[in-house]
DNA sequence: AAAAAGATTGACACATGTTATAATTTTGAA
DNA sequence: TTCAAAATTATAACATGTGTCAATCTTTTT
């Protein structure tokens, strides 16, 4: 049973593609599941019985896009925590740079059909990398003794949620984000760093600080 | 024209009513249009009408039971800047107490149909409050001379946002919804705060550090 | 090669938010 | 009181996500 599955990944290719052409070309009102499966070649039914909904057909998007900016970052190759973190949010900025309009309807279109997934997956991925970010900091001297790894990390996941849900909505810019979420965190970090990182953190602190309105 | 405005509003009344007994006692998921004409004694065209949309008549809910925890709060008299915003904090945590599951559902509702307007309404109250905060503790002295009101506003802002978004979506429990406002205001306001305001924020931080799990 | 299993298709259906249209009722002005 | 304006109603319709189901095509197994 290989042929069977070559198909059914050709079919999910189509689809996927269908699906950005229509995004790109038209914009994402005009991406309706009968659109989608005409503009692939299949049927309506196709991309239910691949995907389940709507909503993972675009959620899929993303992954093929790798649009997890922490998912290959440096943060993951073993430099100092810090520098691993910051490495991060530089590698997060390109990515998102590069084509941000279509990352942003496609984001936007899932946080309202499911706001609840795209959270719980927002979160998580962030939970999980400041929390390893968290233990590794606290291993190699950069954060107060009796740091919670777990609270810390979360509060990091609640502020790049927050600031993901209004780069969706437009209401902060792609750069406008990034800064809102260096600053965030470096405010949360400098209650929490030692002597030895708090040069660091505060400059990253100041290099926040030249403000950008928000979009009206 | 006396008349005419007034049957409108006793229409809106009973659109509003309708809804929330239907939200109340059968739940979200049986809040159609036409049923909600249907028990309002409405036509279907009535709620269009009268309140634009579906999320409209949600949000004239919110609006109708004064859910901006913010807007009838000690934090709007003439307290001392922390005072006052502690003050908020206790009142919206009473607030929201009152009658969580039902707010709940409804922001959560509104947060999936239209996350743009709930969003701004949520971030433009806060900002609101969290600026004119600052202005008075800067006033007063509670604040470094030099802080920008505008930008610390929109950190306060950000994070109750998403902690908003964790509360709808049922991540974060209404309790540590607000153990985490306190916390992550805390956190932003110990970088900004002077030697006499220190002692109250650094109380109020240490005051939340019982962590509760997150629901799963 | 034939049978069985699995996937796709097509046509239809349903629920829901929303809109259109024409008829009817209600209100305010003449 | 009469009449024009405004609001409401009844009814139908539309678009869309999603489900049903039998028929058909494709792959796997025998």
């Amino acid at each position: 049973m290989v042929e069977r599955e070559k198909a059914k990944d050709m079919n999910r290719a189509k689809i996927r593609a269908a699906a950005e052409t229509i995004i790109r070309t038209e914009g994402m009102e005009k991406l309706t599941m009968r659109r989608l499966a005409d503009v692939a070649g299949v049927s309506l039914r196709t991309p239910y019985n691949l995907f389940g909904s709507k909503t993972e057909v675009l959620i899929a998007l993303l992954d093929g896009a790798q649009f997890d900016p922490f998912q290959n970052s440096p943060a993951r190759e073993n430099l100092p925590a810090l520098a691993a973190l910051m490495g991060a949010l530089d590698h997060a900025e390109a990515t998102f740079e590069e084509d941000e309009a279509y990352f942003r309807v496609v984001f936007r279109e899932i946080m309202i059909s499911d706001p609840i997934e795209a959270q719980a997956t927002a979160v998580d991925g962030v939970l999980a990398i400041g929390q390893a970010f968290a233990i590794q900091a606290l291993n190699s001297g950069e954060l107060k003794d009796g740091t919670d790894a777990k609270e810390l990390g979360r509060h990091l996941g609640i502020q790049l949620t927050a600031i993901l849900g209004m780069w969706a909505t437009g209401f902060f810019s792609n750069k406008e984000s990034m800064r809102q979420t260096r600053r965030g965190w470096a405010g949360v970090l400098l209650n929490h760093c030692t002597d030895t990182s708090r040069p660091l953190i505060e400059a990253m602190y100041r290099a926040t600080t030249s403000a950008e309105e928000p979009a009206p």
